[in-house]
RNA sequence: GGGAGAGUGUCCCGAGUGGCAAAGGGGGCGGACUGUAAAUCCGCUGGCUUAGCCUUCGUAGGUUCGAGUCCUACCUCUCCCA
């Protein structure tokens, strides 16, 4: 592939699909390619865990180290008090001091699989607590809110739906998008960081950021943004049934997470493996091609690449060879999701509905008989249609457990104790 | 402070004006077809000890044999006037 930049960095996200907007493209290439720069991508605490759609951008900060930059992950322990209003039509609960204290414990921890926090040209965590929960009212107001103008920024699409729809955009919220612009210029003047990343959604807010330093005389700052990551199908990415594919193993098992890519439609394989694996791109061409049958191949590399770096090799490996075994050679494996049942009561027989709750293969009995009355359901891969089928010891498998099974993707064991 | 309107199935949108477990979408799940893909077609999409019972339409009361639907108060949000 040409190369149309001077810089490594810039070709390297330009080459593997991440770019979607640059504010200078000339003028950061040019000071990439003259030496290291500074890059920060920001991240809300508003949950235990960042999901996929995060991953991309921390793929970013992964490829500037990779390229000899600097890479800052800003913790957003104090933007996260506020809460950012782009592109939502209602204004989030307010998260208490506590919660998102929590929240960045638990965050934290994806971070160091994917950067590398050590060792020479370190990646630097910071958390915008440390200077926004410091400021003083009036003076900032007097300092940054006089370059804001009111008009501009009530102009920007991220609050347009929120206008449009005639829902409150409360004054808090409204002070988001000050807050994302003075954290740039508060990082360019404690890190000299010259570049903020983001989703395609947050243009505006780091357009703000290059937009204060400009204002406050200080140097040129750049902006860049990743396209919104749809499937072909036209969804967005990173929705599965249970939610959001979330990066802690505790919310979205590796397995879980291995078999969300394996699952990528067709289409789509070329563009997942430049984003979200680091195989040479010559490699990834190779797998891209392949058609039909042998392009699954493909999305059990892409897979297991994946998993390995959010959850490391040995649980992609384990997540890989649970798969093979369960829909390869049909083989129960025991790695799979596994219930306990007490024996006393297996002894009395089990109704097959509270069983398939316990296996967490259905929310509720109705939804139990709903799945086994639709054909969902198997037990030791017997198709049952009755839903007062029960469970008894004469179904233990010779491995000592009984396997339910919901569909052709979903699986689980029970085993008595 | 005055006036007008909105809040529906704990995923989203959205009908409904005294008989409603509540139309229709989207999404999701399942089945068929395949390749653990897409597209297409079909079924399901409050809970339970399921000929029945219980809980749901912003919250709390009231009218009525019966209320998502009518009345009162309250909460939240919009818009107009001051």
């Amino acid at each position: 592939m040409a190369a149309r930049f001077k810089s490594d960095f810039l070709n390297v996200l330009d080459q593997r699909g991440f770019i979607h907007q640059i504010s200078d493209p000339d003028g950061l290439d040019a000071l990439a390619a003259k030496g290291p720069i500074t890059g920060y991508v920001g991240y809300d605490a508003t949950a235990t865990s960042i999901h996929i759609g995060n991953l991309i951008t921390v793929t970013m900060l992964y490829w500037l180290q990779e390229t000899g930059h600097k890479a800052i992950s800003l913790m957003g322990g104090g933007t996260s008090m506020v809460g950012d209003p782009s592109f939502r039509d209602d204004q989030r609960k307010l998260l208490t001091v506590e919660q998102i204290a929590s929240n960045i414990e638990s965050i934290k921890r994806v971070y160091g699989r994917i950067l590398r926090y050590d060792g020479a040209n370190p990646a630097i965590m910071v958390n915008n607590a440390e200077w926004l929960l410091e400021l003083k009212y009036v003076e900032f107001l007097r300092d940054v809110g006089r370059f804001f103008s009111v008009n501009r920024m009530l102009s920007f699409d991220s609050v347009k739906l929120r206008l449009d729809r005639e829902q409150s955009l409360s004054f808090l919220e409204f002070n988001y998008m000050i807050m994302q612009g003075y954290d740039f210029v508060e990082l360019n003047r404690r890190y000299g960081c010259v570049l903020q990343m983001g989703g395609s959604d947050q243009w505006g807010n780091i357009i703000n950021g290059v937009d204060l330093s400009h204002r406050m005389e200080g140097p040129q700052l750049y902006a860049l943004t990743t396209p919104l990551l749809t499937k072909s199908s036209g969804e967005k990415m990173g929705k599965s049934a249970s939610g959001a594919v979330w990066l802690n193993g505790d919310l979205f098992s590796p397995y879980d997470f291995w078999q969300y890519f394996r699952n990528t439609e067709d289409a789509d394989v070329g563009k997942w493996l430049k984003i979200f694996t680091r195989l040479p791109l010559d490699e990834i061409a190779r797998l891209a091609v392949l058609q039909g049958n042998e392009l699954n191949d493909a999305k059990k590399v892409l897979a297991t690449e994946v998993t390995a770096i959010v959850h490391g090799r040995d649980a992609a490996d384990k997540a890989a060879a649970t798969a093979a075994a369960t829909f390869e050679q049909g083989a129960i494996d025991l790695s799979l999701p596994t219930f306990e049942l007490s024996r006393v009561e297996l002894k009395a027989g089990i109704g097959l509905l509270s069983a398939l709750v316990t296996a967490g293969l259905a929310g509720s009995n109705g939804e139990a008989r709903r799945a086994i009355q639709g054909g969902a359901i198997r037990v030791n891969d017997e198709p049952v249609t009755d839903d007062r089928a029960t469970l008894s010891e004469a179904h233990l498998l010779p491995e000592g457990v009984i396997k339910l099974s919901s569909g052709k993707k979903k699986h689980a064991l029970l085993r008595a104790a």
